[in-house]
DNA sequence: CTCAGTGCAAAAGCTTTGCATAATA
DNA sequence: TATTATGCAAAGCTTTTGCACTGAG
């Protein structure tokens, strides 16, 4: 068996939670946001899905990005546009840094959000449950193009 | 001449540059803007706006608050939503704390924001133009509720 | 066998656009 | 008067929903 269709094995496991069905379509989606580098819209991941399995939906990818966002699988992003973005939840929280130019998303940790949660939560007297920091700017190829 | 005719005014004169027409319906937007506390989506906007011009149509109102982005005017929020809130550009740089149960929006200030901005850009060779950090949670009431 | 999940098509938001009319500079 | 902005209606995109059918458990 290759390695991919050993992650789809995988992911198809992973699934495999009591009231809940492990489809195809699931595996093949949550894989996709997976191996996704890059951060995927619905739309990208619908593409890319279709390659696999043809006869996948649109309202599918839908149906299913929202039922793994609720059941915290995958973490919805919202960049400057009008749509979503998708990824799978990080184990270790980290943040977005996106260039004005290229639109190449950087990921980046940072010891000091979990400062600045501790300092807000106490201070708006708050129950924080998430933090989100996102950075525009311009990357050094972009940035050259600029001058 | 009342208080709200005088900022009206104001808002007008601050629309008045070349190559820009300062309507009465940009500056009752900006008004508006302004005002709103809370942070108003397009279609909130909208209706407040139609209370004093009855006529005005939606179309203007994206059609502005594109303008107003574009030249920095306002600033477009992104929270967990699928349309976009506005507020008037802020001298001081804040940022947002979102209650899961209520909706309210609080701002705060925060200097490490500033810290790790430049970490940031050192570590990533970006030129950072914007930081934005967004928190959700639950505000003292609605922890309340849901114990 | 049963019920959750899927595909399809239609609808529902939010936002943008084309065009004739109105208003500003 | 010459543009620029507006209102209206229509179109565009992303996302959601209804319903009959399919497939996993």
């Amino acid at each position: 068996m290759n390695t991919e269709a050993k992650s789809v094995k995988n992911t198809h496991r992973a699934l495999n939670v009591p009231g809940l069905k492990a489809t195809n379509q699931r595996a093949l989606i949550l894989e996709i946001i997976r191996r996704g580098q890059g951060h995927l819209d619905a739309d990208e991941v619908y593409r890319q899905a279709r390659e696999k399995q043809p006869r996948l939906s649109l309202s599918t990818v839908y149906r299913t990005l929202r039922m793994f966002k609720k059941r915290g699988l995958v973490e919805e992003l919202h960049f400057d546009e009008a749509h979503h973005h998708y990824e799978v939840k990080p184990s270790v929280e980290h943040h977005h840094l996106i260039c004005l130019g290229c639109g190449k998303v950087v990921e980046f940790e940072c010891s000091l959000s979990q400062r600045m949660r501790e300092d807000i939560a106490k201070e708006k007297d708050f129950e924080v449950t998430g933090v989100e920091v996102e950075m525009t700017g311009y990357c050094p190829n972009c940035r050259q193009g600029r001058k």
